[in-house]
DNA sequence: TTGTACGCGTTATCAT
DNA sequence: ATGATAACGCGTACAA
């Protein structure tokens, strides 16, 4: 049994940390030997010296102090990934592929959470811009336009994830978000549904605005007239997109299908339609946005809209340390058909 | 010539970063005041020149260069979390409320992942390591048991969440494990269960044998033997839950209640149940471990266990900023019974 | 109240 | 091949 407490472990703990002169002094050479040592390329160094300096460095422990390094050089990458919920699938995905992409550029992540409120934003933010990171990845809730451009302008390369804002043009890796709306609504539409509610982000947002507008896009092509009434766009945090499907299936000609294009409501949307007991896939056709393990296991299977997350972060962290772009990078996401979608039922 | 050479042909774009003195300069004053406006308490300022140092500081943008701060004064304090997988919901609430909490102290966090993989922990441990971080908040692998030693040797405080590895005592903050799997058991028992399959994780991880145990008290307590061959340890990464499951329903005699007690496995296991035709909750009930919104999704809505993510975010984080414990933090987890439990058929 | 000057730990330059 | 030393940018005794 080890007891808990544990002070007994010496006061070495406490002392300062051996320092390059430290090393130095106990390998019985100076500090340029024991630099020249650690940093190969900077200089040639004898076997027996490097032994020696080796060996001090392992007895002392001696682990160089990153801030002096940076002080003297110049500062290492730094990357910060700035989510808006972490809890959701896809964002959690995406943080795994961020992290998994930098690590492959010997870059570590700072992980930030907005929880899309923008004054959360800003803090972490005024956090970054104090910090000088280098780069950030974000999914901007929106607001702060002044706060990104000062990050900008503070030299740190800023890359745009999911979605777009208003005022700030930085270097986005985005779904083709009106696509999307597009490809959803098309594949309902070939199954005969006619009306098709649609439960988006809010149109503040780019994938809000986007997926609604590929929607009204199909349904004009197809001879048809898109109703506003079938449209509720929802914030991403709350409860609303059980309402809007309470609203739209209390309308006096409900819809025969349903597209969930905010990936955060779509828990909380298709709650509501257990709790009303609708048959998903027969009373109603349901297709979802973004794919996560869940999706497949639902009863029915959802059919979901799958965005190449893996691509996603590939992309974000190439731009983001590349220091120069404001590129746009646009990749396609594919409409997974599954059991949640079927025919819809014979016009009345 | 007066002033400083050459800035007139543009290079301020591409110059440095503007240092104290730069500001000194232009304010008309020393470093020693610029340093003292920035860092009050440090010293009395005049109105006068405070205002003038803030206006130089506007003009030229100046920061600090965190760096130097470092070098001078002491360094941040710096946390990280290495997670075993951001995919798995649990672990994504956990780093959801890790952010959430460090944040309130100030602190923020690099995430790193392993992918269960103790070859990826090493050589994240090992640029932690380098990168002379204060704090670790780990889910460990179960190996580098020596770099693990190494990091808390090199002054880093590190604290193991959800699980203990054999050989290295470190701050911990779990769930009640072993009570835990008890509580499913009994669940179940009290249902009229008699054979109970499970699905744990491997019997190198603390959670995988501490439920397991629970497991068996609670069918000793109740006057069964435990059956070995009904329980299935099985590894984090892959469809192990899947063949397992299989294993379980495909016996001469196959259990009427299942355990999946590795939070990993809990889709896979599912899936399986679900190509097979499994009624849950009729056929088999069904307990799983570890609550997310999809859960009650599940048709039939999932019994599940229902760790305290928050309170483990919080004392794990507590834990890991004072640098000096080495203590065990306990929390409790709940039952929460829903439809995938029912009676057990009639003993035939 | 203000300014001067030193040291923090490293690396690179220049002698030797 | 090796050693002395000057920066790097900041905070702060200490002196004025």
């Amino acid at each position: 049994m080890v007891g808990a407490g544990g002070s007994q472990y010496g006061r070495q703990q406490v002392s300062r940390s051996a320092t390059i002169r430290d090393v130095a002094r106990a390998a019985g050479v100076s500090t340029a030997a024991v630099s020249r040592v650690l940093n190969p390329g900077s200089g040639a160094v004898s076997s027996s010296t490097r032994e020696r300096v080796l060996a001090a460095v392992e007895d002392l422990s001696y682990r160089p102090r990153t801030a002096a390094r940076e002080l003297r050089g110049g500062a290492r990458p730094t990357l910060a990934l700035v989510l808006a919920d972490v809890t959701n699938p896809f964002f959690a995905q995406l943080a795994d592929r961020v992290v998994w992409e930098a690590r492959s550029h010997d870059v570590t992540v700072q992980l930030m959470t907005t929880r899309e409120d923008p004054t959360l934003e800003a803090e972490s933010l005024t956090a970054l811009l104090q910090r000088r990171i280098g780069s950030v990845i974000a999914t901007p809730t929106g607001g702060n336009v002044e706060r990104w451009e000062d990050l900008r302008e503070a030299g740190t390369s800023v890359v745009f994830v999911d979605r777009r804002i208003e005022g700030f043009t930085a270097a986005t890796v985005s779904t083709a978000d009106e696509e999307s709306g597009h490809a959803a609504a098309q594949h309902l539409l070939r199954l005969g549904h006619q009306r098709i509610g649609v439960i988006a982000g809010p149109s503040t947002t780019s994938t809000g605005r986007d997926r609604v507008t590929g929607h009204a896009r199909a349904l004009t092509e197809h001879g048809l007239t898109p109703d506003p009434s079938l449209v509720h766009q929802v914030p991403f945090r709350g409860d609303q997109g059980a309402d809007a499907v309470s609203a739209l299936l209390d309308t006096e000609d409900p819809p025969t299908a349903l597209v969930v294009a905010n990936t955060a409501q779509v828990v909380s949307s298709m709650r509501r339609l257990a709790l009303r007991g609708v048959r998903t896939g027969q009373d109603l056709s349901v297709v979802v946005f973004d794919d996560n393990p869940w999706t497949e296991l639902h009863t029915p299977a959802l059919t979901v809209v799958r965005q190449p997350i893996g691509l996603v972060a590939r992309h974000a962290v190439t731009l983001a340390l590349r220091q120069d772009a404001r590129d746009q990078v646009r990749v396609r996401a594919d409409l997974v058909p599954r059991a949640s979608t079927g025919l819809a039922p014979a016009a009345s």
